[in-house]
DNA sequence: TGATGGACTCTTTTT
DNA sequence: GAGTCCATCA
């Protein structure tokens, strides 16, 4: 394939600027859709072709695996594929891990510690609130862990936090902090959060290796620098070194995770930060139109301390934005979709290019239901759900305690998954074992005939159990078997969690049970491994020598530890997406809705006293309205089902600040037309609904059966065409 | 030892 | 409304 060539000359002045600068530290303002990811493809491009720069000496970070994918993909149009491998195009989190993996020895971390996502972070903090004898009452887990994940955010390590510990509550933060620390060593493993630390804490302690990454990374481009905290500036100093070549891009008006520790100072405060910093401001809005522009422009202008901007577009006024109130949440969400169908059919707009933003995820379910009564494809943003699965992440856990045998909490998690006779009691005696021995658990399973206080089947048990588990460490390590055949040696990775499913007794167990969900489950363990044979063949693509099972199964590890929501989404799908306000960041439509404009959702209730808090909510609707290129509307309700039952909703203030030219404000006071889901249209199912009925469908109108095989009815419809619909979920009536 | 059912608490946003 | 935890029973 040819490459393109790096064309500068269809850059904007200040584009070209950004994307040509060479040596000592930038600060590149974009405001939304000023083709920004165009100007870091440019420059990546124009450092390798123009300038002379070697690939491997390029390093940019992003804060989402999607967006490097993205990086990456556009790359490659400029570079040979070898140049593009050699860049370094990843996000923050991956970058450390890589850091670790290669030095983590010397920080103390052994090379296949594992990843603690959320999940086990909950455990480790509930183990750790246990053995500090806290009132379980008085202390939950997830507020500890902010506070520790505030903590380590702002590079404050257990012993500094105990040290400025005051008064009850921090105190006893500070224990649980200490014990949570240990309980990660022990099991060799890192948190998110630590994934920064110990790089930061590797590149400041170790001078040897932060000279050779200096060396490396010569140019150095960070992404949405708005979102970075303290950690993540130490690490882009660390990395940048004396000689300062560092372009950061972003935007303060689009700053959404103080929560998570972000400091907008550091963009706020870069200039001073490095005096000899140039600074090249992107204005032009090449996205949305000028009405969507004016509007978003008018919300963000009631925040305070902004650096000046101003957006504008020549794309043209536009369509007007629509403000719209509905009755309700399930009208809502079924207008919505019949808006979005609307532009489908008139404007022939792909689905694909329609989005649905919420505040909270527990909004998004109205949604489905509508979508699905009303035939439209969508795709909800949430790449995490499928991994946070119980199946799946048991799986993991077996896949986890091969890779790394000090992590006792995917051990305990599976040893008696499925019931192997290893019950509490038992474990409880090993655990004893295991503390007065000081060995790790599994250690202390294999002694089991020397542990006082088990029972024969229990040693047995515990026997066979660690025997298997030593078998398949062994194939691990083992050579590839040359002797199967069709491509069986190529996905060994596939094979060997296909066979690891089925011989720990997983599969028979989840397939066993006669009910629905766990017929599911183990179906969901079917697509974990056709996950694993895309993720070995995506690897094999990019390596240079097939690697061994080991090393495949540990990237495989990192991959899945460092998933995020936005992975999920399909930009070829066809459908519309759904997802939370904070996953849309970084991405455009042609086509959105902003649903649940209200007081309380947005601003959201626990973010809506401090001034600071109430203008990040502000920025978060900027950020929502921003993603808009030709068509936007802002919806509330009139009544909003809150925890089980409807309350009167208040219109979001953010409502009056958007109001002006170019907005039109509508009443939609409709009720829905279809209360729930499948329920309701049970009597009517089944021959009912034969070839040749008549049927009438709440948004197609009437129409005639067509075809009906397999639960699903093709229907053709007078004004809307030929659907296929399932019969048992659309809500159909016969005429 | 394991499964089942009821009571109980939450829900912001995520790498 | 829904997931989690705990207590009770087979």
């Amino acid at each position: 394939m040819p490459l393109e060539t790096v064309d500068l000359d269809s850059l904007t002045e200040p584009q070209r600027l950004a994307a040509t600068h060479l040596d000592g530290p930038m600060l590149v303002l974009a405001g939304p859709g000023s083709g920004k990811t165009r100007v870091i493809t440019s420059r990546v491009a124009y450092l390798v072709r123009e300038a002379g720069i070697a690939p491997w000496q390029v390093c940019a970070i992003t804060f989402t695996n999607k967006a490097a994918a993205e990086m990456r993909r556009r790359v490659e149009c400029f570079l040979t594929e070898r140049q593009a491998r050699a860049a370094n195009l990843s996000t923050f989190h991956a970058l450390c891990a890589k850091l670790l993996r290669q030095h983590g020895q010397r920080v103390g971390l052994t090379p296949n510690f594992s990843i603690y996502a959320m999940d086990e972070q909950q455990a480790l903090a509930k183990q750790a609130i246990e053995q500090v004898k806290l009132p379980a009452t008085s202390f939950q887990p997830s507020a500890l862990l902010g506070r520790i994940s505030s903590a380590k955010n702002e590079l404050v390590d257990c012993h500094a936090f105990a040290a400025q510990a005051s008064g009850f509550v921090e105190k006893n933060a500070a224990k649980v902090y200490v014990a949570y620390e240990k309980l990660l060593r022990a099991n060799q493993a890192v948190d998110f959060d630590d994934l920064l630390v110990f790089a930061v804490r590797l590149l400041s302690e170790h001078q040897d290796i932060r000279g050779q990454v200096q060396d490396r990374w010569a140019y150095l481009l960070i992404d949405e620098y708005q979102d970075t905290n303290i950690a993540q500036f130490r690490l882009a100093e660390l990395i940048a070194g004396p000689r300062g070549n560092l372009v950061v891009v972003g935007d303060p008006d689009q700053s959404i995770y103080r929560w998570r520790g972000a400091d907008i100072r550091n963009i706020l405060d870069f200039e001073s930060h490095f005096p000899n910093a140039r600074v090249v401001r992107l204005e032009q809005n090449f996205r949305s139109t000028q009405h969507i522009l004016t509007a978003a422009d008018r919300l963000i202008g009631h925040n305070t301390g902004r650096k000046p901007k101003k957006l504008f577009s020549d794309l043209g006024d536009g369509q007007q934005v629509r403000i719209v109130r509905y009755l309700d949440g399930s009208a809502e969400a079924q207008q919505v979709a019949r808006w979005l169908m609307d532009l489908h059919v008139t404007h022939g707009v792909p689905y694909a290019q329609m989005a649905v933003f919420y505040r909270v995820n527990a909004l998004s379910r109205e949604l489905e239901t509508a979508f699905r009564n009303a035939a439209i494809p969508y795709q909800i943003a949430r790449g995490t759900a499928f991994f946070e699965r119980k199946e799946i992440r048991d799986a993991l856990a077996y896949l986890r305690m091969l890779v790394n045998p000090d992590d006792s909490l995917a051990l305990e998690r599976i040893v008696n998954l499925p019931p192997r006779g290893i019950g509490a009691q038992s474990l409880k005696a090993v655990e004893a074992w295991r503390i007065q021995h000081g060995l790790s658990l599994f250690q202390a399973m294999k002694q089991a005939e020397h542990i006082t206080g088990l029972k024969a089947r229990a040693i047995a048990s515990l026997k066979a159990f660690t025997d298997q588990v030593d078998r398949w460490r062994h194939d691990l390590d083992a050579p590839p078997d040359d002797s199967l055949i069709g491509g069986q040696s190529e996905y060994r990775l596939r094979a060997f969690v296909e066979r690891l499913i089925r011989q720990s007794g997983l599969e028979k167990f989840y397939k066993g049970k006669e009910q629905e969900p766990d017929e599911e489950r183990a179906l969901n363990l079917g697509e974990l491994v056709s996950f694993t044979q895309q993720f070995e063949q995506e690897l094999l693509r990019t390596m240079d020598e097939p690697p061994t099972l080991r090393a495949r199964l540990e990237a495989l590890m990192e991959r899945v530890a460092l998933v995020s929501d936005a992975d999920g989404l399909e930009s070829e799908s066809g459908m519309v997406s759904l997802m939370t306000m904070h996953t849309a960041k970084g991405l455009e439509f042609d086509a959105v809705a902003v649903i649940a404009a209200e007081d309380g959702l947005l601003p959201h209730q626990r973010a809506s006293q401090e001034l600071e808090e109430l203008e990040e909510e502000r920025r978060l609707l900027f950020v929502a309205m921003t993603r808009a290129r030709k068509w936007l509307q802002v919806s509330h309700t009139q009544l909003r089902m809150v925890f089980g039952n409807m309350q009167s909703a208040i219109p979001s203030r953010f409502l009056r600040e958007i109001k002006g030219a170019g907005v039109r404000e509508k009443r939609d006071d409709t009720p829905a037309e279809f209360q729930g889901g499948r329920g309701d249209v049970e009597s009517v199912t089944g021959s009912a609904f034969a070839p040749g009925v008549e049927v009438n469908h709440p948004m197609f109108g009437r129409g005639r059966i067509i075809q009906a095989s397999g639960g699903r009815l093709t229907v053709r419809f007078e004004t809307f065409g030929i659907k296929t619909l399932m019969r048992d979920i659309a809500p159909l009536s016969r005429v």
